[in-house]
DNA sequence: AGCACGCCGACT
DNA sequence: GTCGGCGTGCTC
C-alpha cells in the first residue's frame, strides 16, 4: 500500500471551501489529525480532512509543516457528526470543526499535557535483523498488550528509537489508548428513592442497548425528572461507559451538580461557559481519553469528543437556549438525537412543556412516550384562574383582586411571586400631550427607560442617553413612564405592602456574580415575602413556601408576528405555575388578561399541557409551519434596505423550484439595527433533503457573487425567531 | 477571517 | 513628496 501524497484540510476560517497540500514523504496524516500549514503569508492549524485526493488543475500544492500530534484531535465519530451539523446548518465546515476543539487546541502549538502515542501490532510480517534483540522484545511486548503508550515501554526499559524503528518497518501503529483505570471517588448514595409513579415511567426507558432509541420524558413540574435520570444512570450505565446530560445555561448550578455528585462523586463532571482555557482543555481531554465521566454540560459539550458514549439525556429540551444564535447557528438538542443516532445509544428527552417538535415526533411514533403527570411527594397540582383586567384600575400593572390575593396569602405567613413577562413589553417614556416616544437614532426601536440611573437606552445596541424630564418635543412636563417594568411593579408592591420584604429577580439584580443564591438563600428562609421577577424565575427553582404566582400580563405572546411566541408563552407560563404549591401547601396561578375567551388561555386552566400542545399542533398544520414543513431562513443585512431586499430578490428565483415555498423578502420586524438595514427571505419545504439542496446552492451561488464588503448574509435552518 | 495590494486625502 | 484611510481580492 502507498502512502497518500496529498490531504485536504479545513482550516478555521469563515469559508465554505477546503484546501488541499502536499503530504512531505517522511510524514504520516490521517482524518481528525491536526497539522500546521501554510496559508497565503501566514501559518495557521488545520485539520485533516481527506487523504490521497486530486487537487484542482492548475494549482500548485504547498507542503504540510507539521503534524501536531500523532492522536487524532477529533475521533471519527465526532468528526462524522460535525460533518454532518456543518452540511444539515449550512456553516462553513473549518469553523464547525474547529468549534469543537479547546480554544487551546484551535491555534498555535500542540497540548502542553502532550498525550502518549498508544500502539499495536499490525498484519505485516517483515523480518528483524538477528541482532535486533531489543526491537524483537518490544514488538512481542506491543503484542502482549495492545495500546500500550511510548510512556510505559519507555518505563519498561525500551526507548524511543526502537519504537520508531518498528514503526518504520510498518510492524506496529498508532492506535486509541486503552480505557484509563479508574480512579474516581464514588457517590455516597446508592439510588433515589422512586415514587411508584417514577417507578413506573423508570421501567419504560429504554434498556442498554447498542440501538438508538429517542424518549420523549413528559414529567410535569415537580414530578422528579432528575431522579428519573439518576436511576436511569445507576441502572445502565456501566463502569467505563461516558454519559453525556445536557442542560440550558440558567440551571446548571453547583446545586445541580451536587445533587448529581451525591450519586456518582467525582465521575461527575461539568462543562458549561464559565470554565478557563485550562479547565477547557483538561475535561476535553479527559473526554477524548475515553475517561468514563458522566458529563453535565450546557449546548457546546454535545460536541465534545466522546468515545465510549452510550447514554445522552438532554433536559428541559424545548428550552430555546438549546439553538445557537450566531454563528454556528446548531441545536443542541437536536445534534444530540442525531449523536445518539450515529453512536447506537439512547437519548431521553426530558420537558414538562416539551417543544412542538418533540411532541411531534412522539406522536408520529418517532418518540418514544413517556408521561409523569403526578408531582412527587403530597403535592399537588396547582389552580390557575385567569383575571380579566379591561376596564378595572390597575396599579402598575397590577389589579385590586391581584392585590388582594396577595395579601391573603402574606397574613397566611406565606410567600407570593409576581411574574413580570417584560418581552415586548419594556418601560418608555410617552408625552401625554404630544405622543412623542424616544427614539434610538441608530435602530428602530424605542429606547427603555431605567429608574436607577434615570438613563434611556437602546437594547438592540450600545446607545444610552440621561432621561430628560419634559417632552424633548413639545417641552411638556406630562413626560412619563409607561408600560410595565419590574422596577415599578417592585416600586408598587413596596407602596402597597410596607411591612413585606420585596425581593426582585431579574438581571439588572443578579448581574452582581452569585447574587441569585444569596436571594434564593432568603426565599427560602420562608419568611412572608413577595418575589417580583422576569423569566429566570420561571426555571427549576423550588420555593416550597410560595403559594401564590400571578402574571401581571400574559397577552403578549397571543398576537405576536412570530409563529412560536404561542407556544414559547404557554410554557413560560406553565413553567411559572409549577413554582407555585411545591412543598406541603397547595399552590394558586392568577393570570391578568384582557383576553379571558381566548382558546389557548382557557386550555392553560385545565393545566393540561399535552392538550394545549395537541391545539397548538393543530394551528401549526392548517399553517403550514414547522414541524409539518422544513424551515430556513435568509437573512441580509447592508447600508440600505434597498440593498438587503435586492440581495434576496436575486435569489427568489432559484427557489422556485420544486416544491420550495417562499415568504418575502420583507423588511425584518427590527428593519435597521446599529443603522444596519435588515431583511430576510423565509423557505419553507415539505422535504427537508430539499431545501438542504437548494440552500447548498443558493450558499455556493451568494459565495461567488461579488457583493460589497459591508453587505452580508447568514442562513438559519430551523429559525427559532422569525422576527 | 487575515493580510496585502492599491489608489486618493492631510501631514512633515 | 509620503503616511495611511479602508475597498477588493486571494488564500491550496
Amino acid at each position: 500500500m502507498t502512502r497518500p501524497s496529498t490531504a485536504r484540510i479545513a482550516l478555521n476560517r469563515p469559508l465554505r471551501r477546503l484546501f488541499d497540500y502536499r503530504i512531505p514523504e517522511t510524514m504520516t496524516v490521517s482524518p481528525g489529525q491536526r497539522v500546521k500549514v501554510p496559508f497565503g503569508r501566514q501559518t495557521l492549524t488545520g485539520l485533516v480532512v481527506e487523504t490521497g485526493v486530486t487537487p484542482p488543475d492548475g494549482i500548485t500544492l504547498k507542503p504540510i509543516l507539521e503534524v501536531l500530534e500523532p492522536w487524532l484531535a477529533l475521533p471519527a465519530a465526532t468528526f462524522q457528526l460535525l460533518s454532518w451539523a456543518s452540511d444539515y446548518y449550512q456553516h462553513p465546515l473549518g469553523e464547525c470543526l474547529f468549534t469543537a476543539l479547546p480554544p487551546a487546541l484551535r491555534r498555535g502549538r500542540p497540548s502542553q499535557q502532550k498525550q502518549d502515542e498508544h500502539w499495536q501490532g499490525t498484519q505485516n510480517i517483515a523480518p528483524l535483523p538477528a541482532n535486533a534483540h531489543r526491537q524483537k522484545a518490544l514488538l512481542e511486548a506491543i503484542q502482549r498488550a495492545p495500546g500500550i503508550s511510548t510512556g510505559e515501554l519507555v518505563k519498561a526499559g525500551f526507548n524511543r528509537t526502537q519504537i520508531k524503528s518498528l514503526h518504520d518497518k510498518g510492524l506496529i501503529e498508532l492506535t486509541e489508548p486503552q480505557l484509563p483505570a479508574c480512579n474516581q471517588t464514588a457517590g455516597t448514595v446508592e439510588g433515589p428513592e422512586l415514587s411508584p409513579a417514577q417507578l413506573a415511567a423508570a421501567k419504560d426507558l429504554p434498556q442498554a442497548t447498542d440501538r438508538f432509541s429517542a424518549t420523549l420524558l413528559y414529567g410535569i413540574t415537580g414530578s422528579g425528572k432528575t431522579e428519573l435520570y439518576l436511576h436511569y444512570l445507576k441502572q445502565q450505565l456501566q463502569a467505563d461507559q461516558q454519559a453525556l446530560i445536557l442542560v440550558p445555561e440558567i440551571n446548571l448550578t453547583p446545586q445541580t451538580l451536587a445533587r448529581f455528585r451525591r450519586y456518582f462523586g467525582s465521575r461527575i463532571v461539568a462543562w458549561h461557559s464559565a470554565l478557563n482555557d485550562g479547565e477547557r482543555l483538561d475535561t476535553w481531554l479527559r473526554i477524548r481519553n475515553g475517561e468514563p465521566v458522566i458529563l453535565i454540560g450546557t449546548r457546546s459539550a454535545v460536541l465534545l469528543p466522546f468515545t465510549n458514549l452510550r447514554a445522552i439525556i438532554v433536559d428541559e429540551e424545548h428550552d430555546s437556549s438549546y439553538k445557537q444564535g450566531e454563528g454556528f447557528r446548531y441545536s443542541g438538542r437536536d445534534v444530540a438525537v442525531y449523536r445518539a443516532h450515529l453512536n447506537k445509544c439512547p437519548v431521553i428527552l426530558g420537558s414538562a412543556t416539551p417543544s412542538l417538535e418533540s411532541w411531534h415526533n412522539a406522536r408520529q411514533g418517532k418518540y418514544h412516550l413517556i408521561r409523569l403527570e403526578q408531582r412527587a411527594g403530597n403535592a399537588l397540582p396547582p389552580e390557575v384562574a385567569l383575571l380579566d383586567i379591561r376596564s378595572r384600575p390597575l396599579e402598575a400593572g397590577l389589579s385590586r383582586p391581584t392585590l388582594n390575593a396577595i395579601k391573603e396569602v402574606l397574613t397566611r405567613g406565606e410567600q407570593a411571586l409576581v411574574f413580570v413577562n417584560r418581552r415586548g413589553f419594556a418601560p418608555i417614556m410617552m408625552c401625554f400631550d404630544c405622543g412623542h416616544m424616544e427614539e434610538c437614532p441608530r435602530c428602530d426601536t424605542r429606547l427603555t427607560y431605567h429608574r436607577r440611573d434615570r438613563a434611556m437606552r437602546c437594547h438592540h445596541c450600545d446607545f444610552q442617553m440621561a432621561a430628560s424630564h419634559t417632552c424633548p418635543k413639545c417641552r411638556s412636563e406630562n413626560f412619563k413612564p409607561v408600560g410595565q417594568g419590574t422596577e415599578r411593579t417592585e416600586e408598587t408592591l413596596a407602596e402597597q405592602f410596607p411591612d413585606t420584604p420585596i425581593v426582585r429577580v431579574d438581571r439588572d439584580s443578579t448581574q452582581r456574580k452569585g447574587s441569585i443564591q444569596g436571594i434564593l438563600a432568603k426565599v427560602n428562609s420562608g419568611e412572608p415575602c413577595i418575589l417580583v421577577g422576569t423569566q429566570m424565575l420561571a426555571k427549576g427553582h423550588d420555593f416550597p413556601n410560595v403559594t401564590l404566582v400571578t402574571v401581571v400580563n400574559a397577552d403578549g405572546g397571543l398576537f405576536s408576528v412570530d409563529f412560536r411566541a404561542p407556544e414559547q408563552m404557554v410554557q413560560t407560563l406553565l413553567q411559572v405555575s409549577g413554582r407555585a404549591g411545591r412543598g406541603e401547601k397547595p399552590g394558586k396561578v392568577l393570570i391578568q388578561t384582557c383576553h379571558s375567551d381566548h382558546p389557548l388561555l382557557k386550555s392553560l386552566c385545565q393545566g393540561n399541557y399535552a392538550a394545549l400542545a395537541d391545539q397548538l399542533l393543530t394551528e401549526r398544520q392548517t399553517g403550514a409551519l414547522p414541524p409539518f414543513r422544513a424551515m430556513a431562513i435568509l437573512r441580509a443585512e447592508a447600508d440600505t434596505m434597498q440593498a438587503s431586499l435586492q440581495l434576496l430578490d436575486s435569489i427568489k428565483p432559484k427557489t422556485a423550484a420544486n416544491g420550495i415555498e417562499t415568504w418575502g423578502p420583507l423588511p425584518a420586524v427590527i428593519a435597521r439595527k446599529a443603522d444596519r438595514h435588515r431583511a430576510q427571505l423565509i423557505l419553507c419545504s415539505n422535504h427537508r433533503r430539499q431545501l438542504n439542496h437548494l440552500l447548498t446552492h443558493v450558499c455556493q451561488y451568494l459565495d461567488q457573487c461579488k457583493l460589497p464588503a459591508s453587505t452580508k448574509w447568514i442562513v438559519d435552518v430551523d429559525p427559532q425567531e422569525t422576527g
